[in-house]
DNA sequence: ATGGTGGGCCACCCA
């Protein structure tokens, strides 16, 4: 059973509802996971969605902040949600599709913006968010299983406007790449997006605080899709929807898709 | 070096 799927960081899904249906309608993923919802799931706009055939929706919410969602027009039974470092966060729920195939849908903590946890508790809760997952996985190996999120961290040079420049900015420091880097090894996880796209500058996270976003294009790639050996050779067609950083009203994301032929 | 723009929600916190 071959699908698609896409993951958005949408910086609140009710304020963003009409650009949620326009990418269901023009691009039609068969699971589209939501990060940064900052919505009780109970005021998650569903009936918009259920009404293009996205039926099936797995959520987790807190009033304000945070919230995952995995909307799909694919059966999808709900695995269910860790609290990754203890901080009482809706930032993890976990869904299984009816070929299988089970989906870890995260929105990692972003950190704050001092890159030391002695001055900054923010960058501190992040590592242990990080490390968390790492213990997890290690002691579970996942198996044919795709992990999509916002994970906060752009691990590649080429996967920042200016690696120079941000070697002391939250989300491109060493010790984040690092960290990173152990909790995708514990799971085996393969960045299917990079597998996919090996060569050249990738984004997928443009600032608000630029005058002209897309002419500066000083971007970030944020925002993973990673797949267990078992199935990561399944996986193609990966892109960034950039425009998507261009519509009404828009997310500072854009969304990031991946094929998977199973 | 600084401040720039967003969202939630009603005094600020967070990105």
């Amino acid at each position: 059973m071959p699908f698609t799927l896409a993951t958005w960081n949408i910086n609140s899904v009710r304020l963003r509802e009409p650009i949620v249906l326009k990418l269901l309608q023009e691009e039609a993923p068969d699971v589209l996971c939501l990060q940064e919802c900052k919505s009780p799931v109970d005021k998650i706009p569903t009936e918009g969605f259920a009404a293009l055939g996205y039926t099936h929706m797995i959520a987790r919410g807190q009033k304000g902040y945070n919230g995952v969602a995995i909307l799909s027009r694919i059966p999808m039974e709900e695995v269910g949600d860790k609290d990754f470092a203890g901080l009482g966060h809706a930032r993890h729920i976990a869904g299984r599709l009816e070929n299988g195939v089970t989906i870890h849908n995260f929105y990692v903590p972003a950190g704050g913006d001092v890159p030391d946890r002695e001055v900054n508790e923010k960058f501190g809760q992040k590592l242990d968010y990080l490390t968390d997952m790492r213990d997890w996985f290690h002691a579970d190996k996942p198996q044919k299983s795709i992990l999509v999120g916002d994970l906060n961290i752009a691990p590649r040079e080429d996967d920042v406007w200016s690696h120079k420049q941000l070697l002391k900015v939250v989300s491109h420091t060493p010790i984040e790449v690092e960290t990173l880097a152990e909790t995708q090894d514990a799971g085996g996880w393969v960045d299917v997006t990079r597998q996919d796209i090996p060569d050249g500058q990738l984004y997928s996270w443009w600032s608000y605080r630029a005058r002209d976003w897309d002419a500066a294009d000083k971007g970030r790639r944020l925002d993973h899709v990673w797949a267990t050996p078992d199935i990561s050779n399944a996986g193609h067609s990966s892109r960034v929807l950039r425009d998507a950083r261009g519509w009404e009203k828009p997310s500072d994301h854009a969304p990031v898709f991946a094929s998977f032929d199973l």
